[in-house]
DNA sequence: TAGATTGTTAATCGATTAACAATC
DNA sequence: TAGATTGTTAATCGATTAACAATC
């Protein structure tokens, strides 16, 4: 019954990259006590064409009324049960560096709804300093944690050289997706999903721009 | 003299972030003592194809030869310099939280060019910590600090609510790009870029991932 | 009802890949 | 030289946008 009507195939990522938008707006507009949102209104909000958002939505399963909109309850709740955001999802951060211990204590995540279960580090001078309420642990003790607490996905937090063999033991334990934070490109089983958060990438991306946005100096 | 032969030409944003790839991969080879590349290798290297390799690169200033490949130190230096990854680029921090913090110390960044000169808080008790080598500072300081010292980046890392204020006053400090790490969708104007670090986004599309390669539960 | 807004199909646009002549 | 690899043009693919009948 899962796939009669179209629904559940398999969403591409851009899509998937915007419902995430789509869902994060509409929790703003329903705290703010909307009911009702628009294609329009959401293109407006999001930079994006009203083309776009319907063609995006016609993905998930719910639907709008001609004239009204969206309801925003009900596109938050389809919108959260599309993308697993209606469940918990389990993750480890690898390296208790600076990076690695701000995300395993970033708030959003947990208010919506990511539960960091374990911080791992390689240096055993780590091991056993706290970590917001948790306490860092071993590499050894990588496996253990993630079978018994099913942990879905593993956050790569070390030193750059480091990621492969990071993410080898991490898949090894049984995630099934990993974070990457370092500028390494991972390679992973096809069973695996990655995503890579191109901190530095994005900077330089920045970097570009302001360059090629420069005043041209005038010819000497 | 700068656009005779159509490069400095605006370069597509999907071929920019390769162009990252190639540029971290390339000092990679070059520190294990690789003189030459092909497309072929850099394509398998990286997860792409060596007809996109090449595409790219036929962006950027620079040839390779036949049969050889590209000189890895010259791929390096045209890359750097068309990216602008040969000069300094700086950048403040807004926000002195746990992401804000772990930003402004992060190594990588500095190794790779991008100096962190300020780190601010809106939170007067925040004022005179110590973060790294720098002290954090109060809003009301950050025209001064930008202005003095030519910053090209503002890093948004507030608290989502805070972000286009923030990303507003960072616009009028003369700032020309925005990397920004919360949830929240800012605004620009068109002379200033903005990159989405997409943290949140990054974890809710491995969630998604997760979530759809999951064996299906027989039907009962 | 009249008009606004949806869902969907068709058209456009841009990005990726294939192919191949040029060349070291 | 022969063969490998480039740079570039043409073909394919997918994503975005436009258009419009259906409808509340």
């Amino acid at each position: 019954m899962d796939s009669k009507d179209g629904h559940n195939q398999k969403i591409p990522v851009a899509v998937v990259r915007r419902l995430t938008k789509y869902l994060s707006h509409t929790q703003c507009l329903r705290q703010a006590g909307m009911d009702w949102v628009s294609s329009t209104e959401l293109a407006e909000a999001l930079g994006l064409t009203s083309s776009t958002v319907r063609q995006d939505l016609s993905h998930i399963d719910f639907f709008g009324i001609s004239k009204r909109g969206y309801s925003t309850a009900g596109l938050e709740a389809s919108l959260a049960s599309t993308l697993g955001a209606d469940r918990e999802t389990s993750c480890v951060v690898v390296g208790a560096g600076n990076l690695g211990r701000a995300l395993a204590q970033h708030e959003e995540f947990s208010r919506q709804g990511f539960r960091i279960c374990g911080v791992f580090d390689s240096n055993p001078a780590m091991a056993g300093k706290k970590v917001g309420k948790l306490l860092v642990q071993g590499m050894a003790e990588l496996p253990a944690v993630v079978g018994e607490q099913v942990v879905d996905i593993g956050i790569v937090a070390v030193p750059f050289p480091a990621a492969q063999q990071v993410a080898d033991w991490l898949i090894v334990a049984g995630v099934r997706g990993l974070l990457n934070l370092t500028t390494a490109h991972i390679i992973v089983p096809r069973k695996v999903s990655l995503v890579d958060a191109r901190f530095l990438a994005s900077l330089r991306e920045l970097a570009y721009a302001v360059k090629i946005s420069e005043p041209r100096v005038p010819a000497g």
